[in-house]
DNA sequence: GATGAATGAGTCTTCATTCAT
DNA sequence: TATGAATGAAGACTCATTCAT
C-alpha cells in the first residue's frame, strides 16, 4: 500500500513534469500568446482536458515552467562553487555561472518576463514569483559570509550589490546575445570582478578621497595656467 | 502653397501625436493584450481604420509608442548635465536621470519588454529598435570625451562599462518600484559612482603605487608652476 | 438469504433516494445547464462514476428528480380528500392542494419544464413522463365518480375540463409567485369553484328552467322517500 | 441625406429581421442548446462575429426571436376581432385566434419558456419578457369594455378570469397537440365559452345557493336510503 | 460494485484588420 | 483621406461520460 501510494505519487509528478517539458519547449518556441494549449497537450501525449487537471489555466502552466526553470537553476548554481572556496572565488563562480546560464537559457528567462510584465486579472496571481528571490539569495549568501570571514567589508549595502552584481550580467548576456559573442562570458566576468574587489574590500573610500584632494588641486592649477595666458 | 505643404504635414504629425498619446494611456492601462484598437482609437476621436492610416498594425503603435517615449527620455537626458562639466559630474547626472526615468515610467519600460520579448511573425519587425541604442549612447559619450580629457582610463571596456551601469540601474529601479522606496535614488547613485569611479580612474590595486608616484610628481609640478607668480 | 436481499435492495433503493435528494438541490440551486455532475457526486458523498451506476446519464437523473417529486405530490393528494367527501368537496381539497403545491415546489415544476420542452438525441426519452399523467388522473377520478354519484353532469368533456382545472391553477400559481401573494389561494380556489359548479351541475342557461323541474320532481321524491320510514 | 438615413436604416433593420428568421428556424429545428451560432450566421448568409454586432449573444437572439413572435402575435390578435363586435363575440374571436395560434406556433411558445425558466447569471437578463404581458392585456382589454357596456359582471376578478382563459387554451393547446388534434379547436373554444358566460353574465351566485340547498338534502336523502337496507 | 483520473468533443466569443463607400 | 460595418480565424476551457483498477 506504500508502494501503492509511492507509485501515484510518482506518476502524478512524472505526469506533471511531463506537462512542464512539453510547454516549455512550446513556448520557447511561439512565445506564450501563440503558444496552444492543444500542441502543448499533444507533445506531452496527454488530452487537453487533461492539462486541466494539472494545471488551473494557460498562465499557471508558464508560471510552473518558469518556476521550474529557476528552481533547477538554484540547485545546480549551488554545486557550483563550493562552501569552502575563497569568498571571492566563490562570487566569481557564481557569476560565472549566472552569465553562463542567461546565455544559454534566456529565452526562458524572456518568458519569465511575459509573466512577470503581463497584467492579469486576477490577484495574486502575480504571487509566487519569489523562486527568483531564492536564486538572487544565493548571492547574498556568499556575501555575508564573506562579511563574516572579514574578507568583505561591512559596510556595503546588500540590496544594491546585488542589483549590481545580477543588473550587470543580465545586460550582459543580452549584450553578449544580440551580438553573438557567448565566448567573451571571462572577459565580463573578469571585468566585473575588478570593479567589486576593491569595493567589497572596503579599500576604496580612503583612496579615494586622497586622489580626489589630489584632482581637485589639479583642476585648479589647470585653470589658473589657462588663465596666466 | 508652402505653407499649405507646412498644415498638412502639421497636421499629419499631431494626429500621430494624438494617436501615441491615446495608445500610451491605454496599453498603460490595461497592457498590451487586452488593449483594444477601438479604445485607442476612441480616445484620439478617429475612427478605427484611421489609425491603420498612419500605423502599420497594433504592433506598429506600442512600437512607436515606447519608441516616442525613448526619444523624449534622450531629449531631456542630454539637458540634464551640460558638456563643460566635469565628467564625473556628467556621469552622476546621468545616472541619477536614468534612475529617476525609470523609476518614473517603470510602466512604460515594461512596454518596451513586452514589445521586445514577444515573437513576432514579420522578420526584421524587431528592427527599429535603436531608440534604446541611441538612448544608451548618450553613456558613451559621456566616457568617450572622460577618456579624450584624461579624466578616464582608456583601458575600460565602454560595453561592459555600458552594461554595468545600466544593467546596475534597471535593477535598482525595479527594487525601488517593488519595495515602494522612491526616495533612495541618490543613495544608489552615491554608491554605483563609488563603485565607477576607482575603476573610471583606471585604479586598481597594482597600479596604486606607480599612481602614487606620478601624483607626487604631478604636485611637486603644480607646486612650483603656482609659485611662479 | 431473503434479508441478504432485502438489505441489498434497501441499500440500493437508499443510494437512489440519495442522489435524487442530492440532484434536486443542485438542481434547483443552479438549473439543469449549470448543475454538475460533480456537485451532485459531491453531495450524495458518491464518486461520479458511481452515479453512472444508478442513472444512464444527466437527463435520466433529472427525470427521476422531476419523478420522484410528482410521485411523492401524487400520494399526498390521495390522501388530501377522502373518498366519501362529497365530490365538490373533492375537487376543491384537490384544487387547494395543487396550487398550494404549485406554489411552493414551482421550482421543480419548473424543472419539469426544461426536460419537457428540452430537445433530446434519443427518441422515446421523453417517455416515461407519465407520472404527471397519473397525477393528472387524480382529477379524472374525482369527476368520473361524480358522475356516477350523478353529482356531475355526464354531457361535459374530461379532457377540456381537465385542462381547465390545471391550466388555471398554474397560471394562477405563476401569478401568485410573480406577485408574491401566496396568501390567495383560498380565493383562487372559491373562484375556480364558482366557474366550474354551474358546469358541473349540468346548467347552461337554457337548461336552468329543464333543470328546475327536474330538481322539483326530484324533491318530491325524496320527500315521499324520507315518509316512508 | 434623409434618404440615405433612411437607407441605412432599414438596412438595418432588415438585417436584424434576417438574423431573426434565420435564428428562428434553427432554434425550432434543434431547440437553444443545440442550435449553433455559426448555423445561424449560415442562414442569414452573415459572418459569424456580424450577429455580436446586433445581438450582444446568443441569450439575447432567442429572447429577440420570442419578442418578436409575441409582438406578431399580438398584431394580428388586435386584427382578429372588431371594437364593434359584442363582447362575448369578441372574447371567442380572441380564444379562437389565441388557441390556433398556441397549436400552429406551439415550438415557439416552448422556446419562450426555456427562455424563461433557464437561470441565467446576469441580473435583468430575464427583463424585457413583457411582449407577453403586452399580448395578455388583450383579453383585459375585451373584459373592461365589456363591462363598460353592462355586459359583463363587474364583481370578476380580472387576474383569476384572465389565468382562466389563457391558463385553459395553453393546456388544451397542448393536449391536442400531444393527440394531434388540432380540429377539435372549436369544440373547445365552445366550451371555454360555455363555462365563462354564466360566469361573465353574472347570474351564477342565485342560482347555485339555490342548487346547492336541494343537492344537500339529496345528499341526505341518500344516506338515509343507504341505512335503510 | 465503486472509484475518480482521464478523456476530448464541442462552441461561443473576441477583436485586429479590411475595404466598400 | 476618413470611416466603421463587416469579417472570420482562432482557441481556451468545460464537463458529461468512460473505463482501468
Amino acid at each position: 500500500m506504500d508502494s501503492a501510494k509511492t507509485t501515484k505519487r510518482a506518476k502524478l509528478e512524472q505526469r506533471e513534469k511531463r506537462i512542464i517539458v512539453a510547454a516549455r519547449s512550446v513556448f520557447l518556441e511561439h512565445g506564450f500568446n501563440k503558444a496552444k494549449m492543444s500542441q502543448i497537450a499533444d507533445i506531452a501525449e496527454l488530452a487537453e482536458g487533461t492539462l486541466y487537471l494539472y494545471y488551473k489555466n494557460k498562465n499557471a502552466i508558464v508560471k510552473a515552467v518558469v518556476a521550474d526553470h529557476w528552481r533547477e537553476i538554484t540547485d545546480e548554481a549551488q554545486k557550483a562553487f563550493s562552501d569552502t572556496d575563497e569568498s571571492f572565488t566563490q562570487l566569481q563562480a557564481l557569476a560565472d555561472y549566472h552569465l553562463t546560464m542567461m546565455v544559454k537559457h534566456w529565452r526562458v528567462i524572456e518568458l519569465g518576463y511575459v509573466l512577470y510584465y503581463s497584467h492579469s486579472d486576477d490577484a495574486g496571481e502575480n504571487a509566487g514569483m519569489d523562486f527568483k528571490r531564492t536564486y538572487a539569495a544565493l548571492f547574498d549568501r556568499v556575501i555575508e559570509r564573506g562579511q563574516d570571514k572579514g574578507i568583505f567589508a561591512k559596510n556595503v549595502s546588500l540590496p544594491f550589490l546585488r542589483d549590481l552584481f545580477y543588473g550587470t550580467l543580465e545586460y550582459a548576456a543580452r549584450t553578449l546575445i544580440l551580438h553573438n559573442k557567448p565566448q567573451d562570458i571571462k572577459a565580463i566576468i573578469t571585468q566585473l570582478m575588478a570593479v567589486l574587489r576593491p569595493h567589497l574590500s572596503g579599500k576604496t573610500n580612503s583612496q579615494t578621497d586622497n586622489d580626489n584632494a589630489v584632482l581637485k588641486r589639479l583642476e585648479r592649477a589647470v585653470r589658473k595656467l589657462e588663465r596666466l595666458r
